[in-house]
DNA sequence: TTTATTTACGCAAACGTTCCCGGTATACAA
DNA sequence: TTGTATACCGGGAACGTTTGCGTAAATAAA
């Protein structure tokens, strides 16, 4: 089930041409003349013509595509983030080859693996939940190719990295919860090797302090697998509910897990916000539909998508290997809506 | 900037042995002594040498990697169906690129013109709402290569086509709306070039019938973007409820369509079900969260996908050309919750 | 010993493209 | 006539890999 394309040699053959001449008169080159050229870009343009990109790209060993390993598109955080990356990556005439690692770090290796052999001229990661050990990716770095990380960076290798301001985020959201009256104020977090797990309970953990709450280790919370998993999100509400002193707020830090947290709420009759207030780092589209709708922390994930991009092919376009490594912050969004604030309750 | 891989040649040369000799020993072929293949898959392990993929590409006209074009993948439904593409291409060794058109047929066709010179073996499609010229796949198809259409299908083209059973959906949620006593039924339909709507509106319209409940066509609305934008929804909504007969339900046939469905009964404080019931289709995890929790029809995503793959490889790896194709048609399932049932509302 | 067969490897072409290094023909000045 | 630009074009190598064919040496069969 082959499917023959026309290639410089047909058209070079059916002109009495060498595929020299006819590579250059496409290219528009001086040295052909110009009755040659026309005809050679009128039969091209009969045959539909277009140059092979897979051979180009074993010639010139770049490929004008970048690789994205994600752990899962169906996250509205990642799906916007791949929309701001394929939107500058268009523009800039490149192509992109989304990857998932599901946060296995097995799949995460073969999917790095993978698109490094295919010759992708540069990648953008967030690492899954379950990644710590980070050969796979500093092997490639090593080498000098080209690597930006967003969102779940990782502070071991020195390359471009676009994140949000995590420790404020959850700083704002735990303040928030303050303010509206909790004094307990759980913690439900994600994988532990991840970075923004580190800077969300940071914030969270000053927050409580600054507001002369103590910080309590037992109201904190992991879930390797981000949510992914329901069970392991009922597991460590379970825990977390069990306390001696019940929390009256969770602060969930990613989409999934805040998700989860209101279905097990609904499932269990737990009011919210009455019982247990809840608010969470969540780029959905959906949550003010929600019931009750979701007090959230919002990523700027869309422009986030756009700035890596620009960081990674303005590397890979770079004449001499770029050294200096830029990590830019972007701010998170507070969102306010019922399940913290009893107020606004319908 | 290059990213030099180790190839054949090199490792021919370090052990003073022909690039033949390597290739076929690490291919394990029968002419080499088992001697010289120790040799040489030891030295290609040392140095971690990995065949590359363009090269090989170029040579077997082929490349091991299949090209998906949606419509956007920030929506449930085809970002679970490409898990399920994604599932069985990787079992069988195939590589997958994304490719979104967001609902703009010019995007489309420079999306099919990309992935087609890309050299990709075959393409699973999902065509825009706008697309109704379908000279850009006809060309390729019409060159023996091969597509499989999912979802959003095409009559004018014979290749496989994976459908759930649009009609029997919007049938059995129309019948439904009808047993809860709704007897002005509306619809809020996507595009009228695609097949799915004109599809769920016949079976919509047939329920109707069998009904005893008179099809009246002011009813039926359509959304040209499918419901990604929000002001042409709200501009058919406000069209329907601004009939003689207000519409007591609506059956809403797309993701997008629903969701905001929602939105404008709560901005305008519309109540669901009792001034309104609604019923859509709709693949989001989180319906049961929504308030009120969503009456949805839900597609076999992930099994549509692995579907469409299997039949798309089957033909890629077909020795001779497939001039017999199949219609796939899953199964739709109802799930029934408070808006449209009012003895579950809470 | 001669001939046939097997074993184990190298040579070179091919995939589509670009580009360096030539070459030839015409025109014009010396 | 010779020299020398200029304009135009072709040959062939290279990118990394596979594979058909050729062939030397070693072994088996005669």
């Amino acid at each position: 089930m082959k499917f023959e394309a026309v290639t410089i040699k047909d058209i070079a053959k059916a002109l009495g041409l060498s595929t020299s001449t006819v590579s250059r008169a496409l290219r528009d080159s001086y040295e052909i003349s110009p009755e040659t050229k026309k005809k050679v870009l009128e039969y091209s343009e009969k045959l539909n013509y277009r140059p092979n990109p897979i051979a180009l790209s074993l010639k010139e060993k770049r490929s004008r595509s970048i690789g994205i390993i994600v752990c899962e598109i169906a996250n509205s955080f990642f799906s916007q983030t791949i929309n701001g990356i394929e939107s500058i990556a268009y523009d800039m005439g490149y192509n992109v080859i989304i990857a998932q690692s599901h946060e296995s770090y097995e799949r995460e290796v073969l999917n790095v693996q993978y698109l490094a052999s295919r010759s992708i001229d540069g990648l953008l990661v967030s690492v899954s939940s379950e990644t710590k050990d980070l050969e796979h990716l500093r092997n490639l770095h090593d080498r000098g190719f080209p690597i930006v990380f967003f969102d779940r960076v990782v502070d071991e290798m020195e390359t471009h990295k676009v994140i949000v301001d995590n420790f404020k985020g959850a700083y704002d959201a735990t303040i928030h919860l303050v303010q509206c009256g909790y004094r307990h104020i759980a913690a439900l977090a994600g994988s532990e090797y991840l970075s923004i797990t580190k800077e969300r309970l940071g914030g969270y953990r000053k927050a409580l302090e600054d507001s002369g709450l103590t910080y309590n280790e037992n109201y904190v919370q992991h879930c390797l697998h981000g949510g992914m998993l329901y069970d392991e999100v009922e597991h460590s509400l379970t825990a977390l509910l069990q306390q001696p002193q019940k929390p009256d707020a969770i602060l969930a830090s990613a989409d999934k897990l805040t998700t989860n947290c209101l279905r097990y709420f609904k499932k269990r009759k737990i009011r919210v916000p009455d019982d247990v207030a809840l608010i969470g780092f969540s780029n959905l589209d959906l949550t003010d539909l929600l019931s009750p709708s979701l007090s959230v922390v919002r990523q700027p994930a869309f422009e986030m998508g756009q700035l890596s991009t620009e960081l990674l092919i303005h590397q890979i376009e770079s004449k001499r290997p770029v050294k200096e490594f830029e990590q830019r912050i972007l701010p998170p969004q507070l969102f306010i809506r019922e399940s913290t604030d009893k107020t606004l309750a319908g």
